[in-house]
DNA sequence: TTGTAAGCGTTATCAG
DNA sequence: CTGATAACGCTTACAA
């Protein structure tokens, strides 16, 4: 493999010549920079990236921590990444986590390490105590409902789409609503989780712990959950659920086990994707390709504020 | 940032001492690895991953070239990449291509420019000759069912999938079978094409051309599918299509519109994915982790062979 | 066991 | 406009 050295030679100029031509520097004589080309043509040079990296510090990398590809959320917000990332020149680092926290501190390690100039959390399992420190690093961004500052964070507001979700639910007659969540540790469950509590309160209803359903992400979780909504003794009339996966696998067996929609049982899930619209399914449409979108927004210092909050909307179609 | 050069001076060793201990190399008297380990934690020192590379000339990083992760399909593959990946320490770096072809030769210029040290084509635009001048860079691996054998790949037998397919509808009466396909370019649709030609002449049925749908990748399409089979002069039975989520949108607009399944209109697809048992769809179940698993063996050089064949499995269920 | 020194391939400063 | 030359931070012969 040729070096810029190798070019430098045969060209007849120096190895700075051959970088600012490398580089489209103005300032290099026509006749030089033909010679440099050629001699690259001659050659085949073609840039070592590990060395243009090391030598400036930079490496147009972009690093993603994410749970799971496979579901569509997380998917999503990485389609949204890769189209801005396109448009500034950057290339993704998958970082895929399981939600392990030693997985998240690999990402950050290759933060330190310089091998990517950026990290976008979109979602995480590690304290923002740890995460904060490997900020000098580099910026890192957060796919959260978050209420600190000192790490930009994009979101569409939880607890308020959560209660607007609740209220919807209430205004067709609900009362004895259940929820599910993807994973209750997380920062935007607990938005949730307030916003259920909230309203639970101000309707007079109690907080039933069992009736708020933890780790439900799949269709599979769906499907196991109507099963397990036929067993029990109180029933809830509604649930607002994780995302439309859940809703579909809940839908479906409802429909199979004969049970009456909405009227026995409604359903609010969030999401909107293409599964929800084919199914007909109530829910709440997040914009989640333009939270990975701004992501990359904060990351390139085009987005200033600290926090953005993206719109939701409430989606009504035949489940509620 | 501190750098070896420091811990050296710290430690009171020199460069090449702190470098071995950095990578656990046998040879450094006790005492000298502890002075090191002490001044690394002193400066708060950590490994710059470009210099490391630029030095080693390998990165550890595996490029991975999807058309959208978004489709399941593809998404499943990165998956077991990443499984597959993570035991041997290999980090992802994302392509996405949306199949443009420039875009695919900037994955390719990763590895040239030694940024990769290999890469994994899910699926592809550019032509094999282009990508094969690539190789002498690093390993380059086909997810397709190939037939040259100076790349490695891995796959279903698309033809015998297709045939066996298209075998099982015949023996559930249909004759007048349609399919549909991903990307008519795809070498894994002309297996299925031409699957396709061999089992309608078998037959004595016309090849129609009209009953070979292009670019159907989605629930969405599906949808439009069978609305679009509502208004055909001509009818086909049967459909074998490209993957579930076209099934679905199939069969769920099929239900609404009140088409007797399967007497009417039966349904059979590929991959097997969690909304196909939710569903009751029958389908063709592929490997697709594994796909993805294999490959990253390949990189390794742990898979010998230049093809591996995976197997399939046609799964009964309600849509036939 | 340990150290010296020569790479790895670029960029960037500074003088001309 | 152009060229030396010093970084960038690490690995790895080769010697000792």
């Amino acid at each position: 493999m040729a070096n810029i050295r190798e070019i430098a030679g045969l060209a007849g100029v120096s190895v700075s010549t051959v970088s600012r031509v490398l580089n489209n520097h103005p300032y290099v004589r026509d006749e030089k920079r033909q010679a440099v080309h050629q001699a690259m043509e001659r050659l085949d040079y073609h840039r070592n990236l590990p060395a243009i990296h090391l030598s400036k510090g930079t490496t147009n990398l972009l690093g993603v921590v994410l749970p799971s590809i496979e579901i569509p959320y997380f998917g999503n917000i990485v389609e949204g990444i890769a189209e801005e990332g396109l448009k500034h020149d950057l290339q993704l680092v998958l970082i895929q986590t399981n939600y392990n926290v030693e997985k998240e501190l690999e990402a950050l390690e290759l933060l330190r390490g310089s091998l990517i100039d950026g990290l976008i959390f979109t979602s995480r399992a590690a304290s923002l105590k740890i995460i904060k420190e490997y900020n000098p690093h580099g910026p890192i961004i957060l796919c959260e409902d978050s209420d600190q500052t000192d790490l930009p964070s994009v979101s569409i507001p939880h607890e308020k789409a959560f209660m607007d979700g609740l209220d919807y639910l209430l205004t067709k007659g609900h009362t004895k609503i259940a929820c599910t969540l993807g994973r209750k540790q997380g920062t935007n469950s607990h938005k949730r989780i307030k916003a259920y509590q909230t309203i639970m309160d101000k309707i007079n209803q109690p907080v039933r712990e069992q009736w708020i359903f933890d780790k439900c992400l799949t269709i599979e979780d769906g499907i196991h959950l109507t099963e397990n909504w036929c067993r029990m003794t109180e029933r809830p009339t509604a649930f607002l659920v994780t995302n439309d996966q859940v809703a579909a696998g809940m839908v479906l067996t409802a429909k199979e086990k004969g049970i009456h929609m909405p009227e026995e049982l409604a359903i609010l899930s969030f999401d909107n994707q293409q599964i929800a619209k084919a199914m007909h399914i109530s829910t709440i449409d997040i914009p989640i390709k333009q939270m990975g979108k701004k992501a990359v927004q904060f990351i390139q210092n085009t987005e200033k504020r600290s926090k953005v909050s993206l719109p939701f909307q409430l989606i009504e179609r035949a489940t509620v």
